[in-house]
DNA sequence: AATAGTATTGCAAATGTTTTCATAAATTAG
DNA sequence: CTAATTTATGAAAACATTTGCAATACTATT
């Protein structure tokens, strides 16, 4: 009350008011098995009093880990992509990190000056989504020495360590069951797949897996579009309504399946009796629309969660190494597939 | 090639490398037009062959700010969530921004621990979902003298600056809809209203215009449902199983919405002739599915860009105080509510 | 050619911590 | 009761930057 105190609130205004040493204020943090605990109260008071919160930028400084995770994602709003995003963070949470997150909408120049201002906040570890990078961008990774974790796509060959499932697996698992239900006549709904692995392996093992099954795709039951239901509607429309239509759809991911599904509605087609739709993802919401749909179930909440604990792990120093995790897919039949009659 | 080089490539390293001194590294960083254009051309070839990256940790500790805004969300895996930090990140981002993000499922001490890791972190900025916090978070953000936003909700007296929608209206509107379509027999699916000033404002705004239109709400017909597709429809199917059903079902938001209508399709009841159906968020994939779902549009892009945007903005200094803005909802009438007959 | 600016650069202090080392106090052993 | 430990604390260096101030070099003016 006498004068105007100027409240710069660091550690020196703790140590004064606890009449100890700023010494003492740090080790009281840091070590508290080595400070008196009737000091410790003291420092705990004054702490208290004063509102102080410690600044990790100061510690950082000293090559002290900041506590923080940079995950870049192509986008936060897929329903996929929230989902992993989530068991991520729970996961570092657990070991006390905090994530810093950024999307690069697929544009991989946008992902490399995004890992740049991440490293220059000196974060301990980066978790990038799949295997398309910029020779830049895992170039920045090796020459910084920076702990890395590829999540998403499972590849024996990696560059960095990865936590993910077997994409191309997924598409063949997909197409294999449309082929065994006796399909041949097939239509593909996929996302665009430049610098998009999974995507991309999806495709190449559903298209292989039909190709020597036997059946037939016409390039106007092959379409591309983006991750959206609005948008996978309205491709789907345009195979459904060609004359000559074919008796199954494979899609590249749940949301576009989502978005046949309602097309087909939409033409007073039958699921799965006029036509069989499969999806790959098995999202939330799959099970329960009606008919079910039938997919390939990936495990996003386990890769999110082991890439978590992996990359803690190896930041702390618990673990070294490059490590590969192949997290295990399914086919999950439900109601939007049935035989060719 | 002589010694082994121990290559710590901070600024020092830089300066010998270019023949300057620290002091013109660091100002051909931040104040360029102050070096001579020669000498800088020198020190961005260091900086090129070193792969020198700027340690903002350093920066900090000078009162510069960090450069990070702290998010922090109830979940990160929810659609609507999903949405409005996809494009709060956005919005900040061309500000220069980075984002921490961290979710408290719902657990304000949690929401009160993270807020603490933030400012350790020396975010320049906060945003909260809604306005339901504890009294120690509301008490940390006025004791630090830290920007903070509150999203998702417009309240002219909140605490925070706001930027959102009335989700009493929204709940008002919805009921009204029924009302006037002359619906008295009616469902309620919820999610918990405790800690979550959204949910329970737009149900208060739905109760009261239903009781003052005279419909009845049964307590059987009353549910809670956690925001879960699968979850709603089973709530729903309790409701629809009863012997006396209500002609029309209110839903909190629209993937409730979606578990109900689900729901209905599964008991083979017809939407909207048989059951009407109205959901809150006009969430993606709700004008795709089959009908189209009747709703509340809330413009979750537009809060998270506006908050991104007011945010940033304030930080930087470019706007100063307490700021409300209220962003607009809307009825939007698709296919599944229909006139009571 | 001398003077007054102006542009460019370097030195050193400052930022908020942690940590090593030294010192003082307290405890135990002999 | 003294010596040897152990426990508790403080002083100061270190961390990677930024920036105010001073010094130098250059340019334009008279």
């Amino acid at each position: 009350m006498t004068d105007i105190k100027k409240d710069k609130v660091d550690i020196f205004a703790v140590a004064k008011r606890a009449k100890v040493s700023i010494s003492t204020v740090s080790r009281s943090f840091n070590h508290p098995d080595l400070v008196n605990p009737a000091t410790r109260k003291k420092i705990d008071t004054a702490v208290r009093k004063l509102g102080y919160i410690r600044n990790r930028a100061a510690q950082t400084m000293h090559g002290i880990r900041s506590g923080t995770i940079g995950l870049v994602v192509p986008t936060i709003d897929h329903a996929i992509f929230a989902e992993v995003i989530q068991a991520f963070s729970d996961s570092v949470d657990k070991h006390g990190f905090t994530i810093l997150i950024a999307s690069h909408g697929y544009d991989l120049e946008k992902e490399y000056a995004v890992l740049r201002k991440f490293l220059e906040h000196r974060v301990d570890g980066v978790a990038l989504i799949g295997e398309d990078h910029s020779e830049e961008t895992y170039d920045l990774i090796e020459r910084q020495y920076i702990h890395a974790i590829s999540l998403w796509n499972y590849n024996e060959d990696s560059r960095l360590s990865c936590v993910g499932s077997d994409n191309k697996l997924a598409g063949c698992l997909a197409a294999q069951h449309l082929i065994d239900l006796g399909h041949l006549e097939i239509g593909l709904v996929f996302p665009p797949t430049v610098d998009n692995d999974r995507a991309r392996e999806r495709r190449n093992g559903a298209q292989s897996v039909l190709t020597k099954g036997g059946a037939r795709v016409y390039p106007q039951w092959d379409i591309e579009s983006t991750y959206s239901i609005a948008d996978a509607k309205d491709a789907a429309l345009r195979i459904l309504k060609t004359e000559h239509r074919p008796s199954a759809i494979l899609c590249g991911n749940d949301v576009l399946a989502m978005g046949v599904l309602y097309a087909a509605r939409s033409c007073n087609l039958n699921v799965p009796e006029d036509l069989s739709i499969i999806g790959i993802g098995d999202f939330k919401g799959s099970n329960e629309v009606e008919p079910g749909l039938t997919t390939i179930r990936l495990p996003a909440r386990e890769i999110g969660r082991q890439a978590g604990e992996y990359l803690s792990r190896s930041i702390i120093g618990e673990s070294v190494g490059r490590r590969r995790v192949s997290c295990n897919i399914e086919l999950i039949v439900r109601g939007t597939c049935t035989p060719k009659p």
